[in-house]
DNA sequence: CCGACCAATTTGGTCGGACCAAATAGTACT
DNA sequence: AGTACTATTTGGTCCGACCAAATTGGTCGG
């Protein structure tokens, strides 16, 4: 499961996620360096290397005398990511808020894009709109397509903020999604509209149609996904039993 | 100027800011462990934590055989923060982008909270904005109560997502500004007709009206901070003649 | 002259033991 | 019971050592 092959991102990964499934109350001391090398099997040394990149997510303040638990919603952004693989379902509420937020980022990136696109950014911008219309047929296998529409789009608009938050956030999620077969039944009639709302936008460089569309297409989203994980929910409930 | 006293932590910031100011091209060699422990005088293990603490921030990648540096623009959202005090004066460019980012989520967040406020939070409310409106004479003095205003907003709305990004975006973020004597000049009357529509969108319970005042009130907040950065800006050129 | 192959070196990853200073816990004293 | 003091725990740092992977540099063959 867990991916760099060192010991210490090893015990960084198991500590954070006991953390985020809050078996520590917020204050709690955490268990001494010695203490957790002779749980691990490892030495202090590489115990440490993983208490700095956990105290690097907030999630641990360390002192001479003792480490402290620190609550998790004051921690770094970069801990959404294990948040949302902490269980088998990703949490519904946090998908929503996930979907939610990224969607009034991506609308901004969108208006901000198509307002900034210059000539052979908006001809490269419709071409990418018309592959996309190509492949309306399925949410899934136009991720590709819409991946590199948004990247496009995110170079386009060139917020380094948004697009630093978007580094944290985006980068696992669709790939778990799919990886857990949650798919969002989005209708292809809405589907459509939105693809030719994005065109049209482009066409008449209309950076508020194309930040409304990017709004609506994200909330369709998040009620799809919200039934689609309702349905794994139950699935799993099936297979429990 | 750096913070937390340990060693390891004052070579993580040293590092971090020299990859951050360009110095080193992205997917170059970094120094070896070997050497930055001889540069800094200090031991490997030191500058392991160090390592590993700008690994968490995305900032470079290590493997056996040499750590190269990776783009700042692929880092995590935490180097925002370090980012925007790297120089005397904050990027203006960086600052205009951070203000946009953080008013469409700071809207979001009024939007939600206004809308799922309950009785009890509705009055709450409508005393911190009328707190606000007896201090709405000076932007920097009212500080203190707008801090408290979002912070309640931001409880109500419940989006953990807005909240760990506000985490890595907020809290150095007003407080760089004040010390470097940059004060954005936002007219008196805007302020005032901010203030106003936040009480008829808490009154109505309209969280459209919210988000768009919330909204206009970062935009006029991005034209005046620019002016104040250019202002304090030319003072500095004056400064070094 | 160039490319492929192989050995020497460099480099990160880990370990163990050791010392210091700060913080905590425990104890004795008032 | 409250306080002052002491012993212990704990984090912070250093040193030296070993392994395995990656890089480097040279050699050989075309």
């Amino acid at each position: 499961m867990s991916s760099s092959n060192t010991i210490s991102h090893e015990i960084a990964e198991s500590l954070r996620d006991e953390i985020l499934r809050q078996q520590y109350r917020s204050g709690e001391r955490f268990p001494s360096e010695r203490d957790l090398a002779a749980r691990f099997d490892a030495s202090r040394g590489a115990v440490r290397e993983a208490l700095s990149q956990l105290e690097q997510l907030g999630l641990i303040r360390t002192q001479p005398g003792g480490a402290r638990v620190q609550s998790v919603d004051s921690a770094s952004l970069a801990v959404l990511g294990p948040l949302l693989q902490l269980d088998d379902l990703p949490n519904p509420v946090l998908v929503d808020q996930f979907l939610e937020t990224f969607g009034v980022l991506a609308a901004l990136t969108a208006k901000n894009a198509v307002n900034a696109a210059n000539a052979d950014q908006l001809i490269q911008l419709k071409k990418l709109v018309v592959l996309l219309a190509d492949e309306s047929v399925d949410l899934e296998s136009m991720q590709p397509r819409w991946r590199e529409f948004m990247k496009i789009l995110s170079e386009i608009a060139d917020n380094l903020v948004v697009r630093l938050i978007s580094n944290d956030l985006k980068a696992q999620f669709v790939d778990q999604m799919m990886r857990l077969g949650i798919r969002p039944d989005v209708k292809r009639s809405s589907i459509k509209r939105f693809i030719s709302l994005l065109r049209v936008s482009i066409n008449k460089n209309d950076g508020e149609l194309a930040s409304a569309a990017m709004l609506t297409h994200f909330e369709e989203l998040r009620t799809a996904m919200s039934e689609a994980i309702g349905l794994k929910a139950s699935e799993i409930r099936k297979m429990a039993v």
